[in-house]
DNA sequence: GTCAATTCACATGAAAGAGACCACGGTCTAGTG
DNA sequence: CTAGACCGTGGTCTCTTTCATGTGAATTGACGA
């Protein structure tokens, strides 16, 4: 009684946070610092749609965290409002080629831009091309510009092929009242370099790079954001320059850096701390990379599980590398054990591809002549997430 | 000793099947006037 | 007569399996010095 009442009065009587959705990663700020020359250049693009004529298709890209989507979104509403008062018709839609939603299929990805376009269709169950042509007829309902901002585009590239790309970029011709443009946001600085020639000049007409942020930049994004989410006073002194150093090295990912002291924050106020100090900014990072990597360890389907629960025992077990074959044989046994279906050593070696994939582990293609050739596995967990991993497969598992 | 062929133990690719899912459209049922 | 429940259909999606082909170096064995 006497603890919960504490707990709540934790969250009450907590003065630290003024207004915590700042932090989060969909808040979009009234200015975006640092990032003037990118957006500048990305308006000077745009700016001719304010007229009903198409734009260039544009390319940004940068490693995560460096204000992509914030400037592409910011600048979406700003030139969404100015059309309105011009009379012009002009939309943006935008698209997270990577949520869970839209999970990387050609289909969803239409689906959700129609949908976003207030009209609706089926999740399922339509040919491909029927969707195409049934955007094709809502987009070219009346004289408008549209421009598509596909989140994450390398993602959904990867998972489905590039003329899909192609296929939207070549929609202009089909259209004869309206005005199609792309944006392409991408993560991967290699992106362009394995499209299809027609793809990759079509796609990227402009392209605009977005900088890692250094240290002081994020310095000054935080203290930004701090000033209006926390209240007077409650950051210690290096606290700020402790969070952007952190994040400059995980390649200066500003939204990285607002976790962090989110996460600092809220430890802070469960503690009952009146401040938030140094020690909080240590914790809330061992806590946030061991989040990242339970969670997904948690989410993961129940032969992955047990294929990782194998290589987990091998780790314990023995000193010398692991390969594929060990790994194999465990799972086989684990599997037995707990009356599992055993998949075929073919789908096994996928999934420890993307258990690498993933950072779970380390798997490097190395071949041993005559004893032949294998992936070389080493668990990359460090032994506290790797205990309280043993738990959660525990739990998944064995019930 | 040297060099090419062999061979291992998988990696990596392609294709195709199983099972789940889902909207759509048609049919059936029950409730309403 | 109409709204809702219920089914079959046609399509997609994901997860797997099956079949095929690729691969890099330790090993082997033939060859020549």
């Amino acid at each position: 009684m006497d603890n919960i009442d504490k707990i709540f009065d934790s969250f009450v009587s907590n003065n630290l946070f003024r207004d915590k959705s700042v932090l989060q990663s969909n808040y979009s700020p009234q200015v975006i610092l640092h990032r003037s020359q990118q957006i500048e250049y990305l308006a000077s693009i745009l700016g001719p749609s304010l007229s009903g004529d198409r734009v260039s298709n544009i390319f940004l890209y940068g490693k995560t965290g460096t204000g992509k989507t914030l400037s592409a979104r910011f600048l979406a509403e700003r030139m969404e409002t100015k059309a309105n008062l011009a009379g012009t018709n002009l939309k943006f839609l935008y698209v997270n080629c990577k949520s869970k939603k839209i999970s990387d299929t050609e289909y969803r990805i239409i689906a959700e831009l129609i949908k976003s376009l207030g009209k609706t269709i089926p999740i399922t169950g339509l040919p491909t091309d029927v969707v195409y042509s049934r955007f094709i007829d809502i987009i070219d309902d009346k004289k408008q510009v549209v421009i598509l901002i596909l989140d994450e585009i390398d993602q959904a590239v990867k998972k489905i092929s590039d003329n899909f790309i192609y296929t939207l970029t070549r929609m202009n011709s089909e259209l004869k009242n309206a005005q199609i443009s792309i944006i392409g946001i991408s993560n991967s600085l290699t992106f362009m370099d394995n499209l299809d020639p027609r793809v990759r000049s079509s796609l990227g007409e402009e392209e605009i790079v977005f900088p890692p942020y250094n240290a002081l930049q994020l310095r000054d994004i935080l203290k930004e954001r701090a000033e209006i989410a926390f209240n007077d006073s409650v950051l210690d002194e290096g606290v700020i320059p402790k969070c952007a150093a952190y994040a400059a090295r995980e390649h200066g990912d500003a939204r990285r850096a607002l976790d962090l002291l989110r996460v600092a924050g809220e430890i802070a106020v469960r503690e009952g701390s009146k401040k938030i100090n140094l020690s909080h900014m240590d914790e809330a990072n061992s806590k946030i990379e061991r989040d990242k990597m339970l969670d997904i360890i948690e989410s993961e389907p129940t032969q992955f599980q047990l294929v990782l629960k194998a290589i987990m025992n091998l780790d314990d077990h023995e000193e010398k590398t692991i390969f594929t074959g060990d790994v194999f044989n465990v799972y086989q046994e684990i599997c037995e054990k707990t009356k599992n279906e055993i998949l075929t050593q073919r789908r096994v070696s996928d999934i420890i591809a993307e258990f690498d994939m993933l950072g779970i582990i380390n798997a490097r293609v190395i071949s041993k002549g005559r004893q032949g050739r294998t992936r070389e596995i080493k668990l990359m967990l460090s032994p506290n997430i790797k205990e309280k991993a043993k738990e959660i497969l525990q739990k998944s598992l064995d019930l």
